[in-house]
Formats: C-alpha cells, sequence, structure tokens
DNA sequence: TACATTTGTATCGTGCACGATATAAAAGCA
DNA sequence: TGCTTTTATATCGTGCACGATACAAATGTA
C-alpha cells in the first residue's frame, strides 16, 4: 500500500474497531436503560453473577479496567443499591464487592437483552465466533506488552 | 449454550470489542504523546490529511462522532494549533475545519506511527484484513438499524 | 523488632462519549 | 413575503477511561 492509503481511515484496524465498540455499546443502551444500567455497570454484574463476592483487583483484572475507574463506578451502583462495598477482614486493603438482592434479581433479565442483541447484530454465528477469535487473539499479544 | 454461558464474560462479543479497542488505543498512546496528540485527535488529522477543509457534518459523518463530541474536541485543537475553525460564508452554520502548518507538518511521522503499531499488533496481515471485513460488516448492519 | 518494599485502593485532573436540549441560519411552502 | 420545518452546530450534565500520584495495610528482610 502507499502511504496516503495506509494513511486513511477506512484502512486502519484502530478506527473500526474503537467505532465498532461505540456501535455495540449504542445497542445495549436501550436495552440497559429499562435495568437502569450503563454497559461497563452491566459488565460488572456479569462478572458478580458468575462469581459473587470479588475483590477490586479481581475485577480489574477480568474486566480490565483500573481502580480509577471503577472505584466511582462502582460506588455509584453501591448507591443505586445494585453491590455492596465491604472491607475484607483478612486483609484490610481488599475491598469486596458483593451482589445485593436487587443486583442478583437482574440477571434474570440478562438472557433477554443477550438475545435480543445477538439478533442485531447481523453476523452469523460464525462470523461471530471468528470474530471473537481474532479479538482475543490480538489481546493477547497486546497484553504481554 | 446454556444460559450461564451465555452470561459468562469471554463468551460475549461486546466485551473483547470494548477491551480489545481500549487496548489498541493505549497501544497508540505513547506513540501519540510524542506529536502531543490524543487517539480522537488523531483521528481528526487522518481525515484532515486525506481532505483538507470539512466542515463538522462530514467530520460527524466520517468518525461517526456528534457535534456534542466534536466541538469542544475541536476547539482543543485549534488551541493547540493544530487546525483553524472559520464559518463558511456561503453557508453561515457550517463550521470549517482546515489544517494549519503545524497540523499538516505532522503528516509527516503519521508513518512512524502506523508502522510502529503494525509490528505491534501481533496478528497476521491476514488476519487484519479479516478482522477489517467482519467489524465493517457488523457496522454496516448495525448503523442501519 | 525496625525499616524498606510491595500491594490494593483511592484521589485528582483532563479528555472523551453521548442523551437531551438550545439556537440560529437556511430551506420549504402557503 | 410571512411562517413552519429542517439543518448545522453548540451547550449542559453525567459517566466513563486513564496517567499520575497518594496512602495505608501487608510483606519481606536485615
Amino acid at each position: 500500500m502507499e502511504t496516503n492509503d495506509l494513511l486513511k481511515l477506512e484502512n486502519q484496524l484502530c478506527f473500526p474497531l474503537y467505532a465498532a465498540s461505540r456501535l455495540v455499546t449504542k445497542c445495549y443502551q436501550p436495552l440497559l436503560d429499562e435495568l437502569g444500567l450503563t454497559y461497563p455497570q452491566y459488565l460488572v454484574l456479569l462478572v458478580l453473577w458468575e462469581t459473587d463476592s470479588v475483590n477490586l483487583k479481581v475485577l480489574s483484572e477480568k474486566l480490565q479496567l483500573q481502580s480509577n475507574t471503577l472505584t466511582p463506578l462502582l460506588k455509584r451502583m453501591e448507591d443505586t443499591g445494585l453491590i455492596s462495598r465491604t472491607r475484607s477482614e483478612e486483609d484490610e486493603r481488599s475491598m469486596i464487592m458483593a451482589l445485593t438482592k436487587k443486583g442478583s434479581l437482574l440477571k434474570h433479565k440478562a438472557p433477554a437483552v443477550q438475545s435480543q442483541l445477538s439478533n442485531n447484530l447481523g453476523i452469523s454465528l460464525e462470523e461471530a465466533q471468528q470474530l471473537h477469535g481474532l479479538l482475543y487473539k490480538l489481546m493477547g499479544h497486546l497484553e504481554t506488552k
């Protein structure tokens, strides 16, 4: 490719990644609005529904988000009654996030969100799996940098 | 897949998209820091290097960002001397962004950013093209919603 | 046991993103 | 020409993201 072509927006990998990510988040939003959630908050719940009572470090690793992003986000979730935040007794540094009744019950509504969304994506299951694989491969390499 | 599996973080398409996008942006940042740019600002320059003097509407369509995101971003770029912002004479509503000398000269440094980054991605050219294609297919379908 | 180092969270400042809304210029039309 | 509607941009408020930094609890070590 020529230099000028290399610099074209549509030839970059970064841009479609960035645009597609925002676009998919936007598709989630109307569904999540009904549950009173933002998209990152929904991700937190996905983690907690899988494993309840995790500390910030674990949450941070799973979501690839740092404490400066998560702490305020989790405080907002505490304020809206979705989770509780308590210090660990064994290690006073560790902050443990656990589902409240309200946060726990929302799990029943999540499958509807997922199925609604996957119907909307407009790509086949094979393509979705392919995309999934490529994204994890990309991440796997970049994380070790 | 079972309901519980469907809700697992790693099985979602949305999460790797979101995480990979942030991760790639993070890889750009040290390179862009040397040019005094943020990643979205770099995207604006990519558009302007391709076609100078575009109004906000065009920029908004190309980057899929709205005026409430772009206006302050472009003002910051004006403040740092990268672009000029002037009202169109034919249509007083239209705000036209054009490269300054400084913004124009930065184009010479962009190929180095691109080649540095593509070396870092850790996926083959074929995989990158495949990923590129899948992302555009995804976007193409979602945009028409 | 004293002290340095590491670890887990939190705080601060800046820059996006975006829904909702405002405003003025332009275009359409009775 | 008056008036409505559309279009292009801007403003406001809220919630992320993240680099840099602070701080206290835990750990390692002489």
